[in-house]
RNA sequence: GUGCCUAUGGUGUAAUGGUUAGCACUCGGCUCUGUGAAAGCCGCAGCAUGGGUUCGAAUCCCAUUAGGCACCCCA
């Protein structure tokens, strides 16, 4: 320590967020849509630390990158550990570690906090919060409609109308049908392709030509016709006859008619989105914010049937999405959609006279029992300035306990509205 | 990790290289010691840090630090 100390800063550590009440009334507004949203469709929510064994991740992906931006360190007993950058495999572990007791199926969700290194810019933070929804042991297409459907419920409660966003579907089964079996590419050009794919709309045209010719050559301009296309029947004509009876293309079109029974039609084929994560095996999705001052994914999810397999269980079916509290705060904020902030009590008890004090805080006592959010105003200032302090917190009724009160007994509520008052009784 | 931009009271902002660094909000006090939303008055509090140019720097230059945005990467 220097002799001139230095005054520490006030600032929130980089890319984390302090949650003052306001900050807190809105992130309790998008909990409460995740939770209520969950609940509805019967899912149980759970849980967990957010130190995991480092392992965890590198055995998910097989690369060093996912160490750079994690949060990892070593515990004093030598252990690698992370502070988990996303929920999935955290799930992953405990559904294979009680994969004989638990009943499938299986409904969870989870809205952990998670951590990445990186540099902070608009929606992309340090830590954020997250809603997981997933479904376990159910193989049909109806688990991907439910999830979706409940992508779309939340949505609608971020206060978007239908046509503000729309959901966007892939196949990965399809994907690799096309880069498998149409274009004849191997194990690795596929991957390759497919990253290229999710790259599309992010890079010049030209540019995502000649990187696709490297792999494709000959093939390229088929490709790119197909890739191209404008819709799922465009998309369709442009493969070859025998991808008629694929599963890749079926799954798309039962999803898509699935959810068209359930009312929600603003569904649209993107052969462009490919989703992150190696891990999926089917059906992949996205909300996609149509504002032009957005113009992102909202959220997204998709099928991986295959992810069990790292824990050396048979296999378990799994769908699921998740949803960040960034981008639906952004959200709120560009629909305008933010809602007001609450009050934190009832009733402000505002007391005359020090002495007062305990006859006031047993009043606020008796009350409370009844089920009233009720605050004591223990800062002895004039009354004038009690009563503007609970109007200025939007606390809507005061009672105003002084010597007058206390002898005889009688208290009345005023609301600070309409400057009525009204006798209290009991 | 790379590039661009920014930095003035707690917050938001103003100031042709020369002002006592201005204004609004917030906060504290008063007009007004048992009834608030108004008005007015008083007060607290600031040029990110370190160098340089200059008679003179909030202002120009450099470095540092911090932040924002974009790239990279992508839960």
């Amino acid at each position: 320590m220097s002799d001139t100390p230095k005054k520490l800063s006030t600032d929130a550590y980089k890319g984390v967020r302090d949650f003052f009440p306001v900050d807190m009334a809105v992130q309790r507004h998008i909990f409460n849509i995740w939770e209520t949203t969950s609940k509805k469709y019967g899912y149980e929510e759970y849980g967990a630390s957010v130190l995991e064994p480092a392992d965890l991740y590198r055995a998910k992906t097989g690369e060093e990158i996912i160490n750079e931006q994690t949060y990892s360190f070593i515990d004093r007993g030598d252990r690698e550990v992370t502070l988990r950058p996303e929920m999935t495999p955290t799930l992953a572990r405990m559904v294979a570690a009680r994969k004989r007791e638990l009943t499938f199926p299986l409904r969870w969700y989870s809205i952990p906090n998670l951590f990445r290194y990186e540099q902070p810019q608009r929606g992309r933070v340090r830590e954020h919060w997250q809603l997981n929804v997933d479904i376990f042991g159910v193989e049909s297409l109806a688990a991907e409609i439910e999830v979706i459907s409940m992508a779309y419920d939340i949505t609608r409660a971020y206060g978007l109308k239908d046509t503000d966003f729309e959901i966007r579907l892939n196949s990965r089964r399809l994907m690799h049908y096309v880069t498998a079996d149409v274009f004849n590419l191997d194990e690795h050009q596929s991957h390759t392709i497919s990253k290229l794919i999710d790259k599309k709309d992010k890079v010049k045209a030209d540019w995502f030509e000649a990187a696709a010719m490297e792999i494709l050559g000959d093939n390229t301009p088929k490709f790119l016709t197909l890739l191209n296309s404008k819709n799922f029947e465009e998309f369709t004509t442009n493969l070859p006859q025998t991808a008629e009876e694929h599963k890749g293309l079926s799954e798309v079109r039962q999803v898509i008619a699935g959810l068209e029974k359930l009312g929600i039609t603003n569904t649209r084929f993107d052969q462009t989105l490919m989703r992150g994560f190696d891990y999926y095996t089917g059906i992949v999705f996205e909300v996609f914010d149509l504002n032009p001052a957005n113009r992102r994914a909202v959220l997204g999810g998709g099928r991986y049937d295959d992810l069990l397999s790292l824990f050396g269980n048979e296999k378990v079916t799994a769908v699921g999405f998740g949803a960040g509290d960034v981008t639906a705060r952004d959200l709120m904020e560009t629909y305008n959609a933010l809602p007001a902030a609450p009050s934190s009590a009832d009733i402000m008890i505002c007391v005359v006279g020090e002495h007062n004090i305990p006859y006031a805080l047993d009043v606020a006592q008796k009350i409370r029992e009844k089920g009233q959010r009720i605050a004591v105003d223990l800062s002895i200032k004039k009354l004038g300035d009690q009563i503007s302090h609970a109007n200025k917190r939007g606390i809507p009724k005061i009672i105003v306990i002084g010597d007058e009160e206390v002898s005889t007994g009688k208290l009345k509520t005023k609301d600070l509205k309409t400057g009525e008052e009204q006798e209290l009784i009991g």
